[in-house]
DNA sequence: CAAATCACG
DNA sequence: ACGTACGTGATTTGC
């Protein structure tokens, strides 16, 4: 091999107009926000316009010029130039930079310099990169580039054409062969046809085509001048006369500088280093997650990758007990999938994580016993999520040594999408781990491929990972106030929601059946009446084709909503039931439809063997702290309507059992009226008076037993409204009435209740002092919206503070009676037990000796779950199937 | 994979 | 002047 330096010649730089590609991105791409409800999608176009180049190109340098805001040269020549130039949106401005701090974090150099604008930067950077060897390619999505493209020299420009971008290239020979005229008469001709958009000038009644002509007959403006008299056509000839200096000036607007004074060097430019930490957590943030996929390459988890050791025989289980003992602390992950268990990974350091291979020489009573004799030493055990290793584990919420990582770290953030290994691990250890996705890809856990690299690499993460997170976590929920929470609260209701999947909710296959049978006939009746009215065949379901058949074929009111076409929502069709009778049968075609295709068909699916649905509830989902409910979910089995309500029927107890239902009575409201300490509606509780009749009475001025129906249905809803973070816009809609209207109403209800006001004008100001709310029991939600330059967002958090203290109290309450109650069936050794959760519900199924039992225990835990200025009312019912039992 | 719709609290 | 109620999850369309 020859021993010389690469010569520049390989050297290629890419230099790019960012605000030019940021525009074409913004305007190319539909509006994307991330949940800090900042504005994303044109720094995401950005990115996968300048990844598609550099993927192309491969350059060894690059730069992004911006323009500064600043006037140049341009302006004091020419005091209109750009002046016809709209601002910026805000969603687009708010972008900037972000921009800049992405390519900040990649390295990418960032140019810009008062007094020029970046397309002389890049002018003049694409010269002395070309003087020195460089291969130059400019990005650009303005058609004025085209002036700095030579032989050597590339423009490209990129277009967003329906989903993918495509990119025109113009080396100067193309630009000769589309305009007919070389890269620098490519100015005189834009001196003489003017441009609007930057507010030159030019020449009046020339445009591309004229200006086009001229310049290939003569070359050049000064040219053109000289001969004047031979100028074809003759109103051409006519105008140029009079308008020649304002057609030199605008040559001279139009030309891009080539001789900036730059106080830089082009190897600052060279690329390095793109992918890396900061700039994957500024994506991470951005939630890009496409851009997460470039990030393969991820050096810290070398740091991290401990020595695995394989355990094969129940001998050398012995050590791994003393050791793990002795160290005081572990990390675990039981290795499972939902019927076998093929190990487990367990470690105390960093350096070995032991993966017991139960598929082995290793009995599955010698790993109990070692994990037992773990647990009783009162050795620490940091577990990523304690509720999935449940089947296999024998956990209780009496072992307070067992700790669950995600939920910690959930409780210090709950707005987080995930708590996974590498969530966690990045977060709270600063190391970036490949994703279990990125380890075993499509692979699935078989007793093969559990002994393979990559799955042990991934169990081993899921064991350390809590080991090493756990101590910072727990110092954290001690410094934000949320260790008691944790402790009391959180982590018993682990061992209660696994309760209630494993024993689940008896379900009638073939009532939900014929249930499903009759929706089905009604479904036919009303899709032929449905097409009989229009008086075509269109699918009813979508959205995208009823809208125009019901405003535009059939030509009915209330038309037009949204930018993608028509709303047909329940509440739009509402409002015109009565113009056309197509609007009822909608109407009832699609609460049937939904009914029959999530509850009659969707619930049916998820019978297990048992005649039982073992559903999942997840602790670490909501912003507020209520927990939430997947694969079906049972916290939104119908109810406010009868033939809805009827599935409820389909729900049954064990033979020997019945139901025992007990919900609060307006839990939120009470909770609100003891954060608030409002002296009216504190007394409305406790002398348990009908709080919407008291507000309305109150609101509107009349004796309590004078308040009309409306009048009691107004107030209900403003009651609902506070609860939400009124706005009078809400409110309006809501009730159907002006918005003057409903800002009165407010206005009264603060009136009447001032505490109340005074107390969610604090929670506003608390969350923007300190950028998070509070719960009764201490449970935090941040609230970055609050931080938001956007009004809308603002506004947002706004509401979001006043509300989240009220449903999250609420969600703490239910959680602690939750939990009691299901302690004390256990202890009093019952038979009875908890299978279902609604926010302010809950559901015993209850062998029949123990009604009286479990009604009290409800009844109890419910009521005395928080110590508040007001009672807590509960409301307890049976029956022999849920459709009775509320 | 996102948007629209609608079920619940 | 802005354009909205708070918190969830499942299904269906259609790009």
């Amino acid at each position: 091999m020859e021993d010389t330096q690469m010569p520049d010649h390989n050297k290629k730089i890419l230099i790019i107009d960012g605000h030019s590609i940021l525009n074409r991105a913004f305007y190319g791409l539909p509006d994307l926000t991330n949940y800090e409800g900042l504005h994303t999608n044109a720094v995401l176009g950005f990115l996968n316009i300048i990844f598609k180049i550099i993927d192309e190109e491969q350059p060894t340098n690059m730069c992004v010029a911006f323009d500064v805001k600043q006037p140049t040269f341009r302006h004091l020549m020419y005091k209109e130039y750009k002046g016809t130039r709209k601002p910026m949106p805000d969603e687009l401005r708010e972008q900037v930079p972000l921009i800049k701090e992405v390519l900040t974090a990649m390295n990418i150099t960032i140019i810009e310099k008062g007094g020029y604008e970046a397309d002389d930067i890049i002018g003049t950077l694409s010269r002395i990169a070309d003087k020195d060897g460089y291969k130059v390619v400019i990005v650009s999505g303005d058609r004025d580039l085209l002036q700095l493209a030579t032989d050597n020299i590339l423009v490209r420009i990129p277009k967003t054409k329906a989903g993918g971008t495509t990119v025109e290239n113009y080396y100067a020979a193309d630009v000769q062969k589309l305009y007919g005229v070389t890269p620098v008469q490519f100015i005189d001709m834009k001196g003489l046809m003017g441009d609007t958009s930057d507010n030159i000038p030019g020449v009046p009644g020339i445009g591309e085509k004229t200006a086009g002509k001229i310049i290939q007959e003569w070359k050049s403006i000064d040219n053109a001048l000289e001969h004047i008299d031979e100028i074809k056509p003759p109103k051409a000839q006519k105008n140029l006369r009079e308008f020649a200096d304002q057609a030199k000036m605008s040559r001279e607007l139009a030309t891009i500088k080539l001789d900036c004074v730059l106080d830089f060097n082009l190897d600052d430019t060279d690329l390095f280093d793109m992918f890396n930490d900061k700039s994957y957590n500024i994506m991470k943030r951005l939630e890009f997650k496409s851009m997460l996929k470039r990030f393969d390459a991820k050096p810290d988890a070398q740091e991290l990758k401990p020595e695995i050791t394989v355990i094969n025989e129940n001998s050398a289980l012995d050590t791994v007990r003393d050791t793990v003992i002795a160290a005081g602390k572990a990390g675990m992950y039981v290795i499972s999938d939902s019927d076998i268990l093929y190990g487990i990974a367990i470690t105390c350091d960093a350096r070995t994580v032991y993966v017991i291979n139960s598929m082995s020489g290793v009995s599955s009573d010698a790993m109990s016993d070692i994990v037992r004799d773990i647990k009783t030493s009162g050795t620490s055990i940091c577990i990523g999520d304690i509720k999935s290793c449940l089947n296999d584990m024998d956990f209780s919420e009496c072992d307070t040594n067992v700790l669950d990582v995600g939920i910690a770290a959930y409780l210090l953030n709950p707005l987080e999408n995930s708590y996974n290994y590498d969530d966690i691990s990045k977060e709270y250890l600063e190391v970036m781990l490949p994703s279990e996705k990125e380890l075993t890809g499509k692979e699935e856990l078989n007793a093969f491929t559990f002994i393979s690299d990559n799955f042990l690499e991934l169990f081993a993460y899921k064991a350390l990972v809590p080991l090493l997170a756990m101590d910072t976590l727990i110092e954290k929920l001690k410094g934000t106030g949320m260790y008691d929470l944790y402790m009391n609260v959180e982590l018993p209701t682990v061992y209660t929601l696994h309760d209630m999947e494993k024993r689940g909710v008896r379900v009638d296959r073939t009532a939900l059946e014929e249930y499903s049978h009759k929706l089905e006939s009604r479904i036919k009746e009303l899709h032929d009446s449905i097409i009989e009215y229009a008086g075509k065949d269109f699918n009813i379901n979508s959205p995208k084709q009823l809208g125009p058949v019901l405003f535009e074929d059939m030509a009915l009111p209330g038309g037009k909503k949204t930018k993608t076409g028509y709303s047909t929502s329940a509440d739009v069709l509402e409002k015109i039931k009565n113009v056309h009778p197509i609007i009822n049968d909608i109407l009832e075609y699609r609460q049937l439809s939904k009914l029959n295709s999530t509850y009659a068909i969707g619930l049916g699916s998820f019978i297990s063997s048992d005649g039982r649905i073992h559903g999942t509830f997840n602790q670490t989902i909501t912003a507020t702290g209520r927990i939430s409910s997947t694969d079906p979910n049972l916290q939104n089995i119908p109810m406010r309507m009868e033939l809805g309500r009827l599935i409820r029927k389909a729900f049954i107890p064990q033979d020997g059992f019945v139901f025992v239902d007990a919900d609060y009575s307006q839990v939120e409201l009470r909770v609100l009226a003891h954060l608030s300490d409002d002296s009216v509606m504190k007394n409305a509780f406790q002398n348990n008076i009908d709080i919407h009749s008291t507000t309305a009475s109150e609101v509107f001025g009349v004796p309590i037993d004078e308040v009309t129906p409306l009048q009691r249905r107004h107030a209900k809803a403003v009651n609902f409204g506070i609860v939400y973070g009124i706005s009078a816009f809400g409110l309006s809609e809501d009730l159907g009435i002006s918005r003057k209207e409903a800002s009165d109403f407010i206005e009264k209800y603060y009136d009447t209740y001032k505490s109340i006001k005074t107390y969610l004008d604090g929670q506003v100001k608390f969350a923007k002092e300190n950028g998070y709310v509070k719960t009764m029991f201490g449970r935090i939600r941040p609230i970055p919206e609050l931080k938001s330059s956007n009004f809308m967002q603002r506004s947002f958090g706004e509401r979001v503070a006043m509300n989240s203290p009220i449903q999250g109290s609420a969600a703490d309450i239910i959680k602690i009676a939750m939990l009691h109650v299901n302690i004390k069936l256990k202890e009093l050794g019952l038979k009875s037990r908890l299978i279902l959760q609604i926010h302010d519900e809950l559901l015993i199924e209850t062998a029949k000796d123990e009604v009286d039992t479990v009604r009290k225990i409800l009844v109890d835990e419910m009521m005395h779950a928080a110590d508040m200025t007001v009672p807590l009312e509960v409301g307890v019912a049976s029956g022999n199937n849920w459709y009775e039992a509320k």
